[in-house]
DNA sequence: ATTTGAATACGAAAAACATCGTATTATGAC
DNA sequence: GTCATAATACGATGTTTTTCGTATTCAAAT
């Protein structure tokens, strides 16, 4: 029986995450190499990251052949929740709603956007 | 001449500002009382951080009696909104109309709350 | 004045993360 | 088969954050 640790990923882990959950599977190279687009990084970082990454259970890799293939194993959703939850917790009193109002508030939000969380909320 | 970088508040010092948001002023023993009614903590541990804190600029404190007291040095609304910040471009592809969906989703938010949240988006 | 208790200052260890260099290994081209 | 290339494994180092022990200082009580 494995015991999983609640692991947040990382700040570091977090950017691979994105990529894998763009691209749903790709290889330490094409991470390595989005990453770049981004921010500067030595291969062996984001590979020895990866590595940790799936050690703790963050991605899967099918290392059938030599180029192993990771996938993410944790969906994006997920740790949106996760992040969501622990903000709400430590800067929001508990509260969803004021986390949503004070998003609204300060990033100016286009009106289509704003259109958009009206026919969300009546869809509740 | 002090340097001041843009320091995010790292974990352990956000559960202080928490504190001080609240009490609007302490001293460290006010704070590590309120700390542990939440986690453990060595007296020293708390002090330690406080006085990296003030270091940073995050608090300031009034040393004229030996007992110090401890005021934020930055308002709840703007550490909420760098870190909404960064999650908005981190984890919600740049769009708070996105993480505001999310935040709504999956927090079963109450009748009053969605309410008054629609009044709020009224109000824009 | 002395003692005692609580507060600060400071340094250093421990833990978590990030970064990278080097060794090894597999694979495809020749 | 040999060689060159690219991938992985792994260990070491550096940084940041957390934690705590110890020394020092101040002030109140006696």
């Amino acid at each position: 029986m494995t015991l999983i640790k609640n692991t947040r990923p990382t700040e570091g882990e977090l950017e691979i995450l994105q990529v894998l959950w763009q691209k749903q599977t790709a290889t330490v190279r094409d991470v390595h190499e989005e990453l770049l687009k981004v921010k500067e990084a030595g291969y062996t970082t984001t590979l020895k990251l990866m590595q940790i990454m799936f050690e703790k259970g963050l991605v899967t890799r099918d290392s059938s052949s030599k180029t192993h293939i990771y996938t993410p194993a944790v969906t994006k959703e997920k740790t949106q929740d996760l992040f969501l939850n622990r903000m709400i917790d430590s800067l929001f009193a508990g509260s969803p709603a004021q986390l949503v109002m004070q998003a609204l508030g300060n990033h100016k939000t286009s009106k289509e956007e704003l259109e958009e969380i009206r026919n969300y909320l009546n869809s509740i």
